[in-house]
RNA sequence: UGGGGCGUCGCCAAGUGGUAAGGCAGCGGCUUUUGAUGCCGCCAUGCGCAGGUUCGAAUCCUGCCGCCCCAG
């Protein structure tokens, strides 16, 4: 039984590759994880008579410790993706890019740790591996287009392709994207931005993909057990020795077990109780302030937390006109999942500033601050790097 | 070894005869396809110890222990 006999009708309304040219002539690579999302991505292009190749990456190696625990890991994705291309009668290549992976991605995760910054490992990866690395191998295999399985869309402008949120707000991913290059982005397909929340897996299950009922990944990839602070010590073991736990105002509270384990804006796990203000006026204490060099966590009331101005690195602009010294309107999100916050940006010296009309808690270095247009919120004009706020 | 005060959960702290508030910390869960935040739940059969009074004591009485203060 091939997909050809389970289902003859289109399951959903994809555009054309490239407009002008037969499915049949149109190669696409897609970058098939093992999960449900770009199974359906690679299944809805071979059911539209694409020439679909698909290319699973193998990006790091887990070892006994997390096999035992029968939770799925690199060597089972690969596999899963392997059988459903099977299932769709579509090549299907798996690349060993453990050794860039953890060059692009791993070292970065740590460093930024040990910086004293959070970082965001998906957003590398998709900048260093998938938009880079990968998007070069499917040319050189010929192909028109990448898809992949994000849920966000691509839309052809004016002045080229634009870069949207997804149809479901819920399962945007577009914060992760905003490095995406308008090179990129012009070779780029999405088909899954457009689909409400449950389709996918409804595609899935009439296609009979086993991995229709794969739960969703999350978590870090590369640490899949939520112990990421053990991988950070073993590239970086000097981010996890033990220092001081600081108040703003100067009194030590405590020590702590190293400052990769504490983000800006984080409440728990800091293990101490300011009772100075006495009985119930205890308040909470957060991290307001990661100190590297004298490996100090700085802590302080909520009311220390609101941060408005934003300095920016690695800026990526995908506007119509380009980024000038003026600031110009947008919409902001400092954080995946969280609401569009009303700001001006504009560039600077090394990157961009932005300015936040409302004061933001839990912004980090090492994060990312996207940009999204304040006519269309649906569409990504960029971001940048949180370096520093204040 | 004179006088006064205090001793309630890891920290702070209500409670002065009617059957142990609350906050902080901690733990568990939900939410979240980065990190956080948030939300929900749990968290002293016992109030320094030992007796006593009382129907009933963290609350009253006695003794002891431990801190603190003031004296000399």
């Amino acid at each position: 039984m091939t997909l050809s006999d389970v289902e003859t009708a289109p399951l959903v309304d994809l555009p054309p590759v490239i407009p002008g040219k037969a499915p049949g002539e149109t190669r696409v690579v897609v970058a098939m994880s093992g999960g449900v999302d770009s199974s359906v991505t690679a299944a809805l292009y071979a059911q539209a008579g694409y020439d679909v190749v698909g290319i699973t990456l193998q990006l790091y190696d887990h070892g006994a410790a997390v096999q035992k625990k029968g939770a799925c890991c690199a060597g089972q994705d690969i596999h899963d993706a392997r059988r459903v291309a099977e299932r769709l009668d579509i090549p299907h290549y798996v690349l060993d890019y453990e050794s860039r992976f953890k060059d692009s991605v791993m070292t970065d995760f740590a460093d930024a740790y040990a910086r004293g910054e959070t970082p965001i490992p998906c957003v590398r990866c998709n900048e260093r591996v998938k938009f880079r690395d990968l998007m070069e191998t499917a040319r050189d295999l010929g192909a028109d287009a990448l898809a992949t399985g994000h849920y966000v869309q691509r839309f052809d402008g004016e002045s080229g392709a634009q870069l949207h949120r997804a149809v479901d707000d819920s399962r945007d991913q577009s914060y992760f994207m905003f490095t995406t290059k308008p090179e990129q982005l012009e070779f780029l397909r999405f088909p899954l931005g457009g689909l409400p929340k449950d389709e996918t897996r409804a595609i899935a299950q009439q296609l009979g993909l086993e991995v229709a009922s794969k739960p969703d990944s999350q978590d870090i990839c590369f640490v899949p057990d939520g112990k990421y602070a053990q991988v950070v010590e073993r590239l970086r073991p000097e981010a996890a020795e033990p220092g001081d736990i600081v108040h703003l105002d100067g009194r030590v509270l405590g020590t702590h077990q190293g400052i990769i384990r504490y983000t800006i804006g984080q409440r728990r796990g800091l293990g101490i109780s300011d009772t100075d203000a006495g009985g119930e006026n205890a308040e909470p204490l957060f991290v307001v302030r990661l100190n590297p060099e004298k490996r100090q966590v700085v802590v302080g009331p909520r009311s220390a937390l609101g941060v408005s101005d934003i300095s920016l690195t690695e800026v990526n602009w995908l506007g119509d006109a380009p980024l000038a010294a003026a600031p110009v309107d947008v919409v902001v999100k400092v954080r995946s999942t969280g609401r569009l916050l009303p700001a001006q940006v504009a560039s600077a010296a090394e990157g961009a500033t932005v300015m936040l009309a409302d004061p933001e808690e839990g912004v980090s270095p090492g994060q990312a601050c996207v940009f999204y247009d304040p006519a269309d919120s649906s569409r990504v004009l960029g971001g940048g790097w949180i370096r520093k706020t204040h």
